[in-house]
Formats: C-alpha cells, sequence, structure tokens
DNA sequence: GGGTTCATGTGCACAGATGCACCAAGGAGC
DNA sequence: GCTCCTTGGTGCATCTGTGCACATGAACCC
C-alpha cells in the first residue's frame, strides 16, 4: 500500500460522512477529496464508499478503513506529542562516551544527575576507539587533549586534569628518588608503548628520557598506572588518582604543560535539547569540585 | 499530523538507514525523500536523523517514529489484504431487506445461507418505509410489484407471489359462497384503506366490487388477514399463507393478473460481489420450492 | 411549487512537488 | 597514498496534483 495521504483522506470522508466536509477539515480543495478516494478505489479494486446525494457513506471496507486510520491517527498525534516535547523534557537515553582513564571522575557524577532525572537513562560508554557524535553514537563525549574540531561539533572546555610524575615508595628505596630532571640518569621509567600518543605529558617523557631508560611500555593506560604502582618505574598518573595512595611519592613539583584539557563535545543537533544542557550544566558544576585534584 | 507520507518516507530511512535505500524502495528520487525529511523536521522541529557521509542514523525521536509507522505499515498492508479479499469471501455483515408480508418465506432462507456461510451476519430489516439501497442501507432488497427502478440498482425477477380470494367457514356459513364473480351482489368484502396501492389483485377488488360492499378495511396487511380468518369478509390473501389453514376457502380460481411478481434489487456496486451473488443463487434456489405455492 | 442550500462532479490554468543532472565529500579497497 | 564507489546536497526543467470556477442534482424550507 503505498500513499497514505490517500488513506487519510479517505478516513475523513468515512468518519465525516461527506467529501466537503472531509476537504474542509483537511485544508484541500473538495475536488482534491473525490480524486484522492477514486484513486485509492480504483488501485484497491473495490468500492469504499457508496455515493449518494447526501454525501458518501463508507461501505464494509469503508468502516474497516475507517476503524484502522483512527487508531494510525492516534499514534501518529501521539508521536508527535512525544518528539515535540522530547527536546524540552529530561528524560529518555543519555548517552555518554569518554576515554576510560576519567571514569572515576565521572561516574559519580552520572549518579547524582541520574539522582535529580529519574527518567534519564545513562549509558556511560568507554572505550579504546573514539565514538562518533555524527553517527549518534552518543550525546555527549568528554574528550582530553586539543582533538580535531568537526564542523559539525559544539566543543566546550570543561577542565584541566593534571598529571603528575609518580614512582613507589618500592622503587625509589632500590633506585634512589631522582632529584631533578638532570638526575634522570639510570632511572627507570613508564611510559606508554604508542609511539604517537596525544598525551602532553608522555610525549614531554619521550622527548626528555632516553628510550632505553623507557623499562615498562603498555598500551591499557590501566596497565601503566598498576606497573608504576607495583614500582617498575617512575611514570606518570592522574594526580587525583594518585593523591589518595601513601605508596606513591610525587617525583617532580607538577609542571601546567603535562595538563591535559578537557573537552566537551557534543553534535550540534543535540546540543540545544533540554536533556543534553541539563546534563552540561550539572556535569559544569560537577567539575568545579575538581579543583583539588587539578 | 498532516502529510502521513512524509511519515511514511522517514520511516523508510528510519528503517534502512540512507536515503538512497528508501528512494529505490519507495520509488522516488532521493531529492524527494530528502525534502520530505526535511520538511518534516521543519514542522516538528526536531531532528529525527544525525546526516552523516554513510547515511542518516535514526535519532530517539527518529527510532519511535520508526516504531510506530512500522506498526502503522503492517496495519495498512492487513487492510489493504482484508479489503481486496473481501470482494472474494462470502463472510461479514450481509443486509436484507424486504417487505413484511413475505418475511414467512424469507426467513428459513436467510437460515439455510446462514448455515451454509457460518461467517456470515445477517440482518434481516423489514419496515414499512423502503430502505435506500444506494445509501448503503442494505444489500439486497427484495421488492413486489413494478417499482420504480433506479439507474444505479440492478434488478432481477425472482417469483410471482399467488393471492387468493377467501373466506372462513364461519363466512360462509352465514352468508354464503358466491359462485362467481357475477354473484357478490350482497357479499361484503375486507380490503386494504389505502386508496393508493400497488398490490394488483387489491386494484382488481376495488374495481371490481361496490365500495359500500368493503366491510372491513385497514392499512396493515396482516390486519386484514386476521379479518378474512375471523369471518369478516371476503378477501385476498397471500396462497401459501392461506394453504395450511383447513377454516379457510378459496372463492374464485385464481387469476394470473393477481399475482405479484417479486424483485431483487441490488446496488450496482454490491451486485458484483461474492458475497450478495452467493446469496442471490441461494435465494432463487429456494424460490424455485415456493412454486407449489405460487 | 419555486427558490435556496448543500452536496458531488468536471474542464482548465497554475504552482508546488518531482525528477534530472551534476557536484562534493567521505569510506573502502588496492 | 591513490583511485573508485557510494552517499548526500542543490539548481533547474518538467509534470503531476491542486485549486478554481462552474455545472448538476437532490433535499429542504417557505
Amino acid at each position: 500500500m503505498e500513499n497514505w495521504d490517500e488513506i487519510r483522506t479517505a478516513f475523513q470522508v468515512a468518519r465525516l460522512g461527506t467529501v466537503s466536509g472531509a476537504a474542509e477539515v483537511l485544508g484541500v480543495h473538495h475536488a482534491t477529496v473525490i480524486r484522492h478516494i477514486d484513486a485509492l478505489e480504483k488501485r484497491l479494486g473495490a468500492k469504499l464508499f457508496q455515493r449518494h446525494a447526501r454525501g458518501y457513506t463508507p461501505t464494509e471496507s469503508g468502516r474497516d478503513l475507517l476503524s484502522v486510520a483512527q487508531t494510525t491517527e492516534e499514534q501518529f498525534a501521539h508521536l508527535v506529542s512525544r518528539i515535540k516535547g522530547q527536546g524540552e523534557t529530561v528524560a529518555g537515553e543519555l548517552v555518554v562516551t569518554s576515554i576510560a582513564g576519567i571514569a572515576d571522575l565521572l561516574t559519580p557524577v552520572m549518579g547524582s544527575f541520574q539522582d535529580k532525572f529519574p527518567d534519564v537513562r545513562v549509558r556511560f560508554l568507554t572505550d579504546m576507539r573514539v565514538f562518533r557524535l555524527d553517527y549518534g553514537e552518543a550525546h555527549v563525549a568528554i574528550r582530553a587533549g586539543a582533538g580535531p574540531e568537526e564542523p559539525d561539533n559544539v566543543v566546550q572546555p570543561l577542565s584541566r586534569i593534571k598529571a603528575g610524575l609518580y614512582a613507589s615508595r618500592s622503587y625509589i628505596e632500590r633506585f634512589g628518588r631522582p632529584a631533578s630532571e638532570a638526575d634522570f640518569g639510570g632511572h627507570r621509567f613508564v611510559c606508554t608503548d604508542a609511539e604517537v600518543t596525544r598525551a602532553p605529558f608522555h610525549r614531554w617523557l619521550r622527548a626528555t628520557v632516553h628510550p632505553d631508560q623507557i623499562a615498562y611500555a603498555a598500551t591499557e593506560p590501566a596497565a601503566l598506572e598498576l606497573a608504576v604502582r607495583q614500582g617498575a618505574g617512575i611514570g606518570f598518573m592522574m594526580s587525583f588518582r594518585a593523591a589518595d595512595d601513601p605508596n606513591l611519592v610525587e617525583i617532580l613539583p607538577s609542571r601546567p604543560d603535562w595538563d591535559s584539557p578537557l573537552r566537551i563535545i557534543t553534535h550540534v543537533d543535540l546540543h540545544r535539547t533540554r536533556k543534553v544542557q541539563a546534563f552540561l550544566t550539572h556535569l559544569k558544576d560537577a567539575a568545579k569540585d575538581w579543583k583539588s585534584c587539578t
């Protein structure tokens, strides 16, 4: 069955009983209504209406169409009101994606957001690959570093994640503690395995120490972190993750160029919706409390 | 929500994920699809799809539309198959109307028809007023006499209802039995009250006997019949109704010009359907068995 | 019974929707 | 890194569908 508009026209004729009445409701000329009915009946090969001087009386088929189209109209009306209201309410699915490293920071934010808006179902996706906002994979992405800013995306700065150079007490007991950058000779380091890394502190580390000094390399950030904690070498960690571990010693004072700027990225189509705006506001509020760690 | 076709277009885009695919399925140019989506989103004030190089990905609203339109398409498909098959099956409602006088004859016909086609719901309407086929009030009408044949109606002869001139034995005991038409003087007659009657035997009676001889007149055919049975006078009765009453005596041999020709009338739009045809065949078969009474 | 009103039906002119051609851009595969 | 292919986007010519005017017929009211 092609041409749903003709069904809609026939529906109004069946409901009102006259072509003229249907034409007025539909906002078209009554000639159009007649032509729609004629075309529909011709294609169906069956009469939907009995024509007479007082109007159109639906046949059995016409009454069948009436009841089906009646529910269709109601369904569509509900659909429209849902869609129109959808931008105005804070409900439904909210998909947030970020790098795995800051999941600790974001999870409580998600939780309190859901407390505030119970109708929201949060999906928090962390994966190695970068989720694509323009494919509709997520509403909001939180990313680090200065990534490519695609034209369809809205980018907002969130906060700066401070990274520090740490070593475990067990490492210091074995290899000593370098007093400064000049004292790095002979020390062992932990660094990401990837040659090209976007993290500024890892770029700094690769530029500063000799490649042979990198005793432990891994692709997984969590693995690197564990290596530092277990004394495999001196390495970078997020300050907020190292802060509560008394076994870790900060080797050098933190430098601003090690910081990773966090950015909030939303697709321009979704950025305007109240749901996304509510989450952005909530996220920025929560980020103020991160100051102690950044 | 006006313009159901745009919803249908959006449905196919959401289902297939690409504008080109939807255009092919819908049999239109892909530019048309784009314009439909744009118009729909503009009117809704919400994005239904995220556009990207690999196609259109439905948003939350788009997925909502998808599921609603999915069921709509299925409903319409069912509707179409019902309507297309409706002319081919013998089921649903069958509305038959006739004059009250032959309800005795028709009721068993209805019963056996329903036995043969259990899916048919029969409505047998008898009323003083003439039901109008062109208003869809009935599928089949059985009428007597030579009525007006409207252009939209299909008229078929059914059979002839024989009428006879009867008197009760009690009447004959009191007033004697006329041997012939010439012997009618001094006798009492029962006739319809209406000056203009379409029944041929009543026209004959009014033309034959003096008005003063009409001792009993009524508008209701059943009342006239009862009057004859009770001995109020000599009067016409349907032969099939008088045959099984031993108390009634036929005064004159039946004449062909007293017969009422029965006609089957159907609306031209409904005449072709299998349901009506099945009933007409069944009715004509049954009418052959009426021969004994006609 | 005649005028009035409201209904459907149809020829014609126009406009908005459609199709076409072409362009641009992003993946996929080599 | 290259080309090929698929997909979306847009200006322009065309055509189908729409609106208008008018005709026609039936029912209703005075």
